[in-house]
DNA sequence: TTTGACCTTGACGCCCAGGTCAGCCTTTAG
DNA sequence: CTAAAGGCTGACCTGGGCGTCAAGGTCAAA
């Protein structure tokens, strides 16, 4: 698929892809015409790394999250080790952010319920509208359609 | 207490917290002499500002959420129904993010675990070593100590 | 009284994630 | 053949969140 389409598919602009590109997170191939060509998996992987840039992380983090991201066919997990070690750091700042913005949701919460009831850490009011949501969409798995 | 002891206090520089003032995040009092005035309340105000700005979102979005995040003297919840709204909103797309964030740990663990075993939605091979941390630190609630 | 730490307001600079424009080439449709 | 749509590179511009001087005021200790 050419860039415009990519861009289409993915959300995000022409303008946004190539500069992914010159930040060395995608590579796609060239055609005779020096047209960009990306397969199906890069919809995917464009959304992955637009959801972590726009989510405080910097191109160069992105980089370093991106052979995991890629798909399947990456040798990595236990088999290498000192990406593994790499991953597992990625992951707990991952839990790290998470749970920072976790605080800050129940504190929000916590001014829309108890009004005249200050924080006090332990026993909080909860109102059940505002209990703990889902968060188990899975990311984005590659959708091979092309 | 001065910006320079609240910097210290919060972990950001005094660049930062004028920039806040600035960008209308904070007011500080100013004695005779013209010195920032700060009382404790701001060291976890403070940290809750850096926590959204270094999270993608921008002092216009942390503006929105200050009234709430200030602290329970403020008048919000039911009593206060636009605001009502609005924090809910805010919610909802710390939710969204949270979500967002969450997927990508959860892909990262996969490809951390699941060598041989690629992302197929539904059944995951979880190594109980990563499963869901525990999230639930609350944020900084303000501690009168000054 | 002088030194040093800390404060003030500008103002310019930097990085990052793109936006935008210019000038040109290629492919498809009429 | 020509126009429209899309692609290419290069270059400059922008906005947000500060870093970093510059030039000076304030205050406590020596």
């Amino acid at each position: 698929m050419l860039i415009g389409e990519l861009a289409r598919a993915s959300g995000v602009t022409v303008r946004a892809l190539r500069y992914y590109e010159q930040q060395g997170l995608l590579q796609p191939e060239r055609s005779s015409n020096g047209y960009r060509q990306y397969d199906g998996r890069a919809v995917t992987k464009v959304r992955n790394i637009q959801l972590l840039l726009s989510n405080g992380f910097t191109a160069q983090d992105v980089r370093g999250f991106l052979p995991c991201l890629d798909d399947g066919e990456v040798a990595l997990g236990p088999a290498c080790p000192p990406s593994v070690e790499a991953v597992s750091r990625k992951v707990a700042a991952l839990d790290e952010r998470i749970a920072e913005l976790s605080a800050v949701r129940d504190r929000l919460v916590e001014a829309l319920i108890g009004n005249a009831t200050p924080p006090r850490p332990g026993t909080i009011a909860r109102h059940p509208a505002y209990s703990r949501p889902v968060h188990d969409q899975r990311l984005q798995a590659p959708v091979e359609r092309a």
